[in-house]
DNA sequence: AGGCACGTGAAACTTTCGGTAAAAAGCGAT
DNA sequence: ATCGCTTTTTACCGAAAGTTTCACGTGCCT
């Protein structure tokens, strides 16, 4: 069960956005890459799903670039995880009809866990955290 | 976040062989796999992995095949993931010096999610829900 | 010894991933 | 109006991973 590169950078990116949410100006794409070691002309697809799911917002002309469309507090992992894959846990048991329900159960168990751990963590929080000690749930 | 159709296909090799294990004869790999719906040439790859890790054992011969090493109830679903795939979740993003410390515990936090609700789960129970109704945890 | 089934490795194929590039289009200022 | 700055959109490519199949070797039991 893999987690994909493509979703650590959206992650990093709406952190990075999180930074610049209270001065409430734009960040260009291209210093937002280099600052957290994204290959811009990748960024700018990752960006452009996290607008669609109205994570993100641009503003295009200079002084342009991307910002926060929701306070951080309002933003969950498992948002960002969907935002680019789709949904945050697949598989293709589940939409194999020879997979048994015994085993359907299992991977839904799995499936259900993940969402609600990945919905509890919210950027804000995150954020939070940078700073002080971690407490482990 | 996806999980590849081998896992699941060692899932189902395992609750087949599960099926057999009061009996106490081996099963055939092509019997189990076109029971199963797995390529019986795939599944025999994935057999060997099981085995490597002390999860099935194998006679070799007439009436041959493969059986269960240890008792449903000892085997979890975590552990067939991990004879699989090395480890339950993965990211690139935990062995990127680059991703943000908050990020990474973000990460960590999912994956110890993952592995207590995947390790949590033994074929027994599995067998035992199949056919009583399904209590949500 | 003979067959039966596992064991092993590799080739072929398909799909996904990660990344690049370039042209089109909007916004603001000169 | 036009120029420069930025996003937006699209297409493409190479590499890697995943899936499947095949052929042949090896060991066990009768």
């Amino acid at each position: 069960m893999k987690l994909s590169v493509k979703s650590d950078y959206a992650a990093r990116a709406v952190l990075g956005l999180c930074r610049h949410y209270a001065s409430g100006n734009a960040v260009r794409v291209e210093d937002l890459g280099t600052e957290h070691g994204i290959p811009p002309n990748y960024l700018v697809q990752i960006l452009i799903e996290l607008k669609a799911q109205g994570i993100a917002k641009s503003v295009r002309g200079k002084e342009g670039g991307y910002l926060l469309a929701r306070p951080p507090g309002e933003i969950t992992l498992g948002q960002v995880i969907r935002a680019i894959h789709g949904t945050v846990f697949d598989t293709p048991a589940l939409s194999d009809p020879k997979c048994p329900p015994e085993l359907r159960k299992a991977w839904n168990s799995l499936q259900t866990t993940l969402n609600t751990t990945a919905d509890s963590i919210t950027f804000q929080r995150l954020q939070e955290d940078s700073g002080e000690k971690m407490y482990y749930i």
